[in-house]
DNA sequence: TTCAATTGCTAGATCGTTCTAGATTGCTCC
DNA sequence: GGAGCAATCTAGAACGATCTAGCAATTGAA
């Protein structure tokens, strides 16, 4: 049961091959200077030896890895998202991606910390909460890509996706429809709330209404908090922090007896999976997590190979259409 | 702007010490063999340098990395839950963890293989779908343990929750507040559901009940389809595969007009965040992510370290009573 | 024919640790 | 005062790969 035996190494391949150790190395990476015959004969000794390289050792000595780091939460759904984003893209690039969690009772340098050990030359940190100075011990260490967030200094990479676009988008659809009392349900401390609310309050102002906001949070609680406070404002459409936040928001909208779209009308922020659920159709403003996945696998990857200098990405999102968005009420228009 | 600088080694640790390598290993993994003061003096100096051991050289020396392999599949909370309880119940034990997401376009044996590379001393799987031979040609490698499944054959350890005792404990639940036409939604081809489903058949017969199954699956879409097909079946209870199954059910019987629980009673599985929402409130059978989490770290520490023998943990689940079960409406029961 | 360049391969050093075996010190005990 | 022993420390060989330098054989050009 469970015969622990050894695994093979370079030098049973050289051995079973008939050749050094070195040439065997060469084969496995695929680097020139072997000749097509003796090519194949390692490569057929490997195969049968059921030989892999030990990463450990490879990068011990060569000090590639060809490993990014990636943080995400457990508790958000699109971060998931993001993540097997990043599988396809890192994998697509050939390298290989180490994950670590931050959740509940794991701090994120925790999480950081282990990917550094795990060899990852490459920082993805998601929606990072990480202040400057830690942002930039990390970044004195490898490459470090924040994504999903911008205010991050002068030493490190970010990937993110205009909140400031978001929110106007959000609000040239309502006021379309002819909404006019739009709320903003906002992130409470969440990464880039500040920025979306502020964004809000900017954009309600340029339109001339009044930018009425009510603070709330990441979550489908905060949005039913919330929402028990909506209803006093007496909106006839609301711009949600994020989805989560937005369902908690229509779940109080309906045990008020109000309808969604027909009484108030909804926009979530990620356009995450729950957005797309056949019964809830929420409409979303999309941050399109394969793009900004892609985007930082790239800067990554362009820091660590090409020594590409620093910089910030910025994409644009866009808007969902379902149905939880509809023509203002007459009565409130 | 990020000066790559070296990290710093034993060596350069032993020399601002004065004191050899090896001693300074000693002091760095807390070995016996050397004195309280030189200790103090390495220590300091350590510190001073900001060292920190390498990890894979460590692991390629002492073929410990005190790491263990985790997979999850990113589509599913409970995973999260059960990832989150997974590290906490390692680090308390001194391990770390390798994370490996599966999900679209990220097969199993990818996740496997790189946490194999990451040179994890043993794999936790949850609910993995790997068949016996894949298993047991893993745990020819490590120890593997299975975590939420337990038909794994004999290589590979397991810790799994009762799924008959679990259906068990809906099917008393819901008898007991007189339902006696009770559907079961079932979870498709995923892990767990023909158990699930064969407990269901054997426990209604049991009660001298007819078994009503409908076929399902993990999502929230699997149970809006079902619970369309549903109301043909005039049910007055319903137990759903899991609870994102039992989201789509309630939904479905929502734009159907009827309500839960005054009409129809829904039971969920897994007591996921969703079911422990205040606006959903659902009876669900919880398997306890920490007391699994738990269990499958120990059986991995222990098959490491004491060379405990392989074995499988079941342990029962338990009923959390809320708000989407109530007494059969007098006309059904 | 001879020399240089190219191709195909290998020996040996090296990465940063841990481990084994042995050296050095200081102490106790007879 | 020397044997015996524990405590403290160190030198040097691992671990499994990559990398550098160089050796042999072949080719091409003069």
């Amino acid at each position: 049961m469970t015969q622990e035996q050894r695994r093979p190494t370079l030098v049973d391949v050289a051995h079973a091959a008939g050749v050094s150790r070195a040439l065997v190395s060469i084969v496995m990476r695929g680097a020139p200077g072997a000749s097509e015959s003796t090519r194949q004969r390692v490569l057929e000794a490997a195969g049968e030896l059921g030989y892999r390289p030990d990463a450990r050792a490879r990068l011990l000595r060569s000090n590639r890895t060809r490993l990014l780091g990636l943080t995400f939460s457990t508790s958000q759904p699109f971060h998931s998202e993001i993540v097997d984003a990043v599988y396809a893209q890192a994998s697509a690039k050939g390298y290989d991606v180490a994950l670590s969690a931050v959740g509940r009772g794991r701090a994120e340098e925790r999480a950081v910390e282990s990917l550094l050990d795990a060899g990852s030359e490459a920082l993805i940190l998601i929606a990072s909460t990480l202040n400057e100075n830690d942002l930039g011990r990390y970044a004195h260490q490898v490459p470090v890509v924040s994504l999903l967030r911008n205010d991050v200094g002068d030493h490190v990479d970010s990937v993110s996706c205009d909140d400031a676009a978001g929110i106007r988008l959000a609000i040239e659809h309502l006021t379309s429809l002819g909404h006019r009392r739009i709320i903003h349900v906002d992130g409470g401390t969440a990464v880039s709330a500040d920025q979306r609310r502020a964004a809000f309050r900017a954009e309600m102002i340029g339109h001339g209404l009044e930018p009425l906001t009510l603070s709330g949070g990441p979550s489908e609680e905060d949005g039913l908090a919330a929402g028990q406070r909506l209803l006093a404002l007496n909106p006839s459409a609301v711009i949600a922090f994020n989805d989560r936040t937005a369902l908690g928001v229509m779940e109080s909208l309906r045990s008020a007896g109000r309808n969604v779209p027909t009484d108030v009308s909804v926009v979530g922020y990620d356009d995450s999976q729950f957005a797309r659920l056949s019964y809830i159709q929420l409409t979303s403003i999309s941050q399109d997590a394969q793009l900004l996945a892609a985007a930082a696998v790239n800067r990554a990857v362009d820091r660590i190979e090409n020594r590409q200098p620093l910089g910030h990405d910025v994409s644009t999102p866009h808007l969902v259409r379902r149905a939880t968005t509809a023509a203002a009420p007459v009565s409130r228009a």
